[in-house]
DNA sequence: CTCTCCCT
């Protein structure tokens, strides 16, 4: 029996997960073989890591690329670096060309990143007219997901956007950042495939040798892990403390993924998986959304629960909002607007558009993204299809929100918060957040609120909220909230402290 | 008063 993990030096959760578990099976199972593949020269890290195992070098069928640094750190314009970098750098290209007039043959600016509609993706792989020369503006989905032929110059400004997170505060946030040498060297890889080619690289070669990290810190490292800690658990794997992770993932981190799992009943005090846990981690979704799942049985809605889950998983990109129609597209948004909240909205969305016949034509009227539609009725699908393994019948609350509402509360009481003077506040950690502008509760204001997720951009945003009552909170976790923490004139709302320690956890 | 690196 072999195994291959193909794309190792990716480090993608999936595959450092997959490292701990086969190193662990491979110990007593003589008859496995491991392959391990990876792209990059780092080969000692995963040698060592597999109890020495051979090194094979496979030389590539690759071209030489040339590498130019520049003498000092050179920025593109910085509005492109703050925000929407790719559409902006676009608009400066096409600027300048304008202004070039006829003094320069026509050159094609094409924007490339994973969430634009897949007509416009594309117009990158069209062949560029005779005479004329095409530049591609990526993210970096040109730097490993797809192949663009004929590509002979990299421009690599030597910046990623990378997404970490707070175990402290369970917040997320895309930061800018230097990418790593690993990084630079696969951008530059992309301009040899079919010719000789150029790199130019935007920053000096001090830099490339003395700042820049030799590889990317790995996803494991910079993610909530409460998924990954319930599937483990559910595994048999009691100790994570010390699971034996190729680069293991910050200590509070886990703590905060079992301190979680402990307050939604998928632990119990020794840290053991629960028959409600078990149950959970049939899903393959993060804890609180099967948590929520699992509530619906109870409240009679899981057909309302499951289109909310399914859509909450396809990452805002529901709503298309292109610059130029700006308008028109908050217009056709308002219109799905429902009382108490942006989960009912987003079930608002799903349903009408199954009445559409889950038409296309319907998601270009109404500014809907055609290929997130696809994604949460396969989402969807998927999770209908894993109801009845874990015993919920799909039932209908016929359009009274109270039960959805409850069932979201129920899987999400860890993320309320409460509106007070100063505005909104986390229960857990009385930390001051807002409420996202997209949002249909941002002008409403209620006393009580979920949020799907904390995100921080240009402030603390919760984004996705629901509207809920105090009184639901005793009702869906009663071991988790005492009643008089939520009275109104209590002016400290703390949840109750949780008396379990890590190493009682873990 | 926003603003999306990538994938399951």
């Amino acid at each position: 029996c072999v195994i291959i993990i193909d794309e190792a030096h990716e480090r993608t959760l999936h595959t450092d997960i997959l490292f701990g578990l086969i190193k662990d099976i491979a110990r007593f199972r003589s008859d496995l073989k491991v392959l391990v593949a990876s792209a990059t020269l780092d080969t000692e890290r995963f040698s060592c890591f597999f109890d020495d195992a051979p090194v094979f070098r496979i030389p590539g069928r690759r071209f030489p690329v040339d590498i130019f640094y520049t003498k000092v750190r050179l920025y593109l314009n910085p509005c492109v670096l703050v925000c929407e970098e790719i559409e902006a750098c676009c608009e400066l290209l096409q600027e300048r060309c304008r202004r070039l007039g006829s003094k320069i043959a026509e050159l094609l600016v094409l924007p490339i990143y994973a969430n634009l509609p897949s007509d416009m993706q594309a117009k990158i792989f069209n062949p560029t007219p005779p005479g004329a020369r095409k530049v591609v503006v990526a993210t970096n989905i040109a730097e490993t997901s797809l192949t663009i032929d004929g590509i002979i110059y990299v421009i690599d400004p030597g910046f990623c956007k990378q997404k970490s997170y707070n175990a402290r505060t369970g917040m997320e946030s895309l930061i800018v950042t230097p990418c790593s040498r690993a990084s630079a060297n696969q951008r530059a890889g992309r301009a040899g495939r079919v010719a000789a080619g150029k790199c130019f690289r935007l920053y000096t070669a001090w830099a490339y040798k003395h700042e820049m990290e030799e590889t990317t810190v790995p996803e494991i490292q910079r993610t909530n892990l409460g998924n990954v800690v319930l599937l483990l658990k559910s595994l048999g794997i009691n100790d994570l403390i010390h699971f034996d992770f190729m680069d293991p993932p910050p200590h509070e981190t886990l703590v905060l993924a079992l301190e979680q799992l402990y307050a939604l009943g998928a632990l119990n005090h020794l840290g053991e998986l629960t028959k409600l846990g078990r149950r959970m981690a049939e899903l393959p979704v993060d804890p609180m959304l099967s948590k929520m799942i699992l509530a619906s049985e109870q409240y009679k809605c899981s057909e309302e629960v499951l289109t909310i889950a399914a859509m909450l998983s396809v990452n805002n990109s529901i709503f298309y909002r292109p610059k130029d129609k700006v308008v028109h597209a908050d217009n056709a948004r308002m219109n799905f607007v429902v009382p108490g909240g942006d989960h009912l909205v987003l079930l608002n969305v799903y349903n009408q558009w199954v009445e559409s016949g889950y038409s296309t034509q319907w998601c270009y009227e109404n500014f809907i993204q055609f290929r997130s539609m696809r994604r949460a009725r396969d989402v969807r699908d998927q999770l209908e299809g894993l109801m009845d393994r874990i015993e919920v019948e799909v039932v209908s609350c016929q359009g009274d929100s109270v039960p959805v509402r409850k069932a979201v509360t129920a899987g999400y009481f860890y993320h309320t918060a409460r509106l007070s003077k100063g505005g909104y506040k986390t229960v857990k950690h009385q930390q001051t957040v807002y409420v996202h502008p997209n949002s249909s509760l941002f002008e409403e204001q209620p006393r009580w609120l979920i949020y799907h997720e904390l995100v921080f951009t240009t402030k603390e945003f919760m984004r996705q909220v629901i509207e809920i009552e105090s009184g639901w909170l005793l009702e869906v976790a009663p071991h988790y909230y005492k009643s008089k923490e939520l009275e109104d004139s209590s002016s400290k709302k703390m949840p109750r402290k949780q008396g379990k320690t890590k190493e009682e956890l873990g």
